[in-house]
RNA sequence: GCGCCCGUAGCUCAGCUGGAUAGAGCAUUUGGCUUCGAACCAAAGGGUCGGAGGUUCGAAUCCUUCCGGGCGCACCA
């Protein structure tokens, strides 16, 4: 409901300086006053006009007040404009109007056409999801949720898909392990897979060790080393040439590790629509039909001299300008150009990336994946990249926008894609590639202690150290999940002794999955998180279950007093309200209402931005405000029945946003807690 | 050396398309449960917004520069 006042008020500022002073703003700036009693919207658009105009910021604002104050009936829920400070307009809206429409639940529609592929998590198939990768796919499926379609918006067509590189180097790694270090053939593999999931054990956790161990293999025998390697690269060329055992080995390991994936994803409500694997990149040659492309498209060229010499190259982005503003012989070789084909014939990391995101747009000519169902969710399938699929089936490649779920330690590559998609001459496509980038999940040097590490001093002295799947150094997914349903297990036990142990559990798990949730989405994306166990296994403060015990306490409320959210809101309608809201005390009151109207804005400037956290900030902010009225009046001891009305509805409005709004962050609100 | 990111309260972080008095959580101190559940609320202390210049009516926010820290710059994936 705020934007859309919001909207209105815009256009018709707009209007009037067209109108008036025959200026057009690109970007006008609305706030909120910093308190109630100045309004609830500001419009600092008399400064800026101040410099253009060769008048003072006052007299332009008192001037454009007259205009708002003559057109108050365009402009509905605007009840006054006044001039405020050196010239700020400040807008107040008609309490009572604007209460009712929020009740009504009238807001701003978010959405539009066109298909958004969204790609998180992305764990390479050879060991435990960590810390690290919770955040990336947090990220993701809140995203995600935030575009698709739903009963409060209209939304956007979203696929979701979890990239899978089954033929890289990791998994050559463990491979390697089990072949080399733990003797294992095909067969045995198989029998080790079985005997694994009759005990009740997690196959990524025993990659996890193992992967830790073969990378100390490779250089622990001085004298090993060059056939250790060897062994190394051969093991990953059988996997990319497939039809082989060590292959076999790889896919059995690969795919057994990914079920333990979505297993683990889906323990926090993550869910995938398609899985794509390096695998059929491969096999379907996506990569021929890009390079055929990228030549005729001129970016792709076969290097005569220097270095890179028999390479196929591509220029980086910036070099056509650096060249003209250095003014440097266009035609000598570039060095610094990024090698696609390597000179033995090899196509690189980049290259094979190039042909998947040309795919991702629908670019790739006659080239698609086949698909197969791979996992069902209770509302949908998931669906994996096979050579021959199935059909019916979806189809993933004709993204309009991408979004990229990966850390910001892959700028450098994901540029270099982007890059290549405009010297392609696929303009649109490179804008809207979005490389939603964001800073990795270190531990804190404590927490690395706790953990049982040794710390070298200079680590000690750091406050945060990066985490290594390598050495196994790192917090597991499941365990910190493990702990935190643990820790929420034990405090409901001891709240509601009377409910029965399932129930409990479940109650556990929501709280759980709400504190990581949140405490991932908190930090905005280019802030470091140095992962501390006190922290992420808080409940208090600015968590994610304080705004569920906030959602709980609101649900208590309805039901002693025998009546529903959605009963509350519609009893207001025809009350006469005008003089609660507008009271001294009715400001706080109305300062709730304000602040739950603003989900849709909020939500639009996640899009806008790429930027879940703000919504988490939101979510928190509503909770504290409702909890601040919930201690300021006592709902159920109203003797005025209009004013308990009021209180009733403020209540549901409040508990009816930051439901919803911890629906978008993924977080569930427990009955009791 | 080049590129990207960060530096705000004791700690962890918001605020950064310039706007009214720089905010939150944690920690510390204090007060509040015979009340709709205290996983809560209220209050207090705590800030040269890394330093220095500049642009502007106005700078934590934009520009320049310096200092400190992180990450990335392969014919690896």
């Amino acid at each position: 409901m705020y934007r859309t006042i919001q909207q209105s008020l815009l256009a018709r500022i707009q209007a009037i300086l067209l109108a008036k002073y025959d200026v057009t703003l690109t970007n006008l700036v609305v706030e909120q006053p910093p308190n109630i009693a100045l309004g609830e919207l500001a419009l600092p658009v008399a400064f800026e006009l101040a410099k253009r105009l060769r008048k003072a910021p006052r007299a332009i604002a008192t001037e454009l007040a007259a205009e708002l104050t003559a057109a108050l009936s365009h402009l509905e829920g605007v009840a006054s404009v006044e001039v405020a400070g050196a010239g700020y307009l400040n807008i107040r809206l008609d309490r009572t109007a604007a209460v009712r429409r929020i009740a009504a639940d009238q807001h701003a529609d978010i959405g539009g056409p066109g298909f958004r592929l969204v790609e998180h998590t992305s764990i390479n198939p050879n060991k435990a999801a960590h810390i690290g990768h919770l955040r990336n796919a947090i990220l993701g499926d809140t995203f995600q949720r935030l575009l698709r379609p739903d009963n409060y918006k209209r939304g956007y067509e979203v696929g979701v898909q979890n990239y899978i590189d089954n033929t890289g180097v990791q998994v050559a790694d463990v491979v390697v392990g089990l072949v080399h270090l733990e003797g294992k053939t095909l067969d045995s593999t198989r029998e080790l897979l079985t005997e694994l999931l009759e005990t009740n054990q997690r196959i990524d956790f025993y990659c996890w060790d193992l992967y830790a161990r073969v990378s100390q293999w490779y250089t622990a025998d001085a004298g090993q080393i060059a056939a250790r390697k060897q062994i190394r690269l051969d093991t990953l060329h059988a996997l990319e040439a497939g039809n082989n055992e060590t292959a076999e080995i790889a896919d059995l390991i690969s795919t057994a590790v990914l079920r333990r994936h979505l297993d683990t994803m889906q323990r926090l409500s993550i869910e995938y629509d398609f899985l794509p694997r390096e695998s059929e990149i491969l096999t379907l040659h996506f990569w021929d039909a890009a390079r055929t492309l990228m030549i005729e498209k001129g970016v792709l060229y076969k290097e005569t001299a220097g270095k890179n010499k028999d390479c196929w190259v591509m220029r980086r982005a910036g070099t056509e300008a650096t060249i003209a503003e250095e003014g440097t012989d266009p035609n000598l070789p570039d060095e610094d150009a990024k090698v696609i084909v390597r000179s033995n014939g090899t196509v690189t990391y980049v290259g094979k990336d190039i042909a998947y995101h040309l795919w991702k747009f629908g670019l790739l000519p006659g080239k698609d994946f086949g698909y197969a169902k791979f996992h069902e969710y209770p509302t949908h399938t998931c669906w994996i990249s096979t050579v021959n699929g199935e059909t019916p089936h979806p189809f993933f490649g004709h993204a309009d926008h991408i979004y990229n779920v990966i850390d910001s330690r892959q700028n450098d590559p994901q540029n270099n894609v982007i890059a290549a998609l405009r010297g392609m001459g696929y303009t649109e496509a490179a804008d809207n590639y979005t490389h939603f980038s964001y800073e990795m999940v270190a531990l804190t040097p404590r927490c690395a202690i706790e953990l049982g590490y040794t710390l070298s001093d200079e680590d000690r002295g750091k406050s945060y150290i990066e985490v290594s799947g390598r050495k196994g150094f790192g917090v597991k997914a499941d365990d910190l999940l493990d702990q935190l349903i643990a820790a929420a297990k034990s405090e409901v036990d001891t709240r509601h002794p009377e409910i029965e142990a399932a129930e409990r559990l479940t109650i556990a798990t929501q709280i759980a999955v709400g504190a990581l949730r949140y405490f991932m989405l908190r930090f905005t994306r280019n802030t470091v998180i140095a992962f501390d166990f006190k922290d992420a296994l808080s409940f208090e403060g600015e968590t994610g279950p304080y705004v569920q015990y906030a959602i709980v306490r609101a649900a208590n409320i309805f039901r002693k007093a025998n009546t529903t959210e959605a009963e509350s809101l519609a009893a207001i309608a025809n009350l006469d309200l005008a003089n609660l809201l507008n009271a001294e005390e009715g400001s706080s009151l109305w300062e709730t209402w304000l602040l739950a109207s603003k989900l849709t804005l909020l939500i639009e400037q996640c899009i806008a931005t790429a930027e879940p956290a703000y919504l988490a900030k939101y979510a928190f902010q509503l909770a504290q405000q409702f909890n601040n009225f919930y201690h300021r009046h006592h709902v159920l001891n109203e003797a005025d029945p209009t004013r308990k009305a009021l209180l009733l509805a403020t209540a549901a409005v409040a508990q009816r946003e930051m439901t919803r709004a911890l629906g978008y962050l993924g977080i569930e609100a427990p009955p009791v807690m």
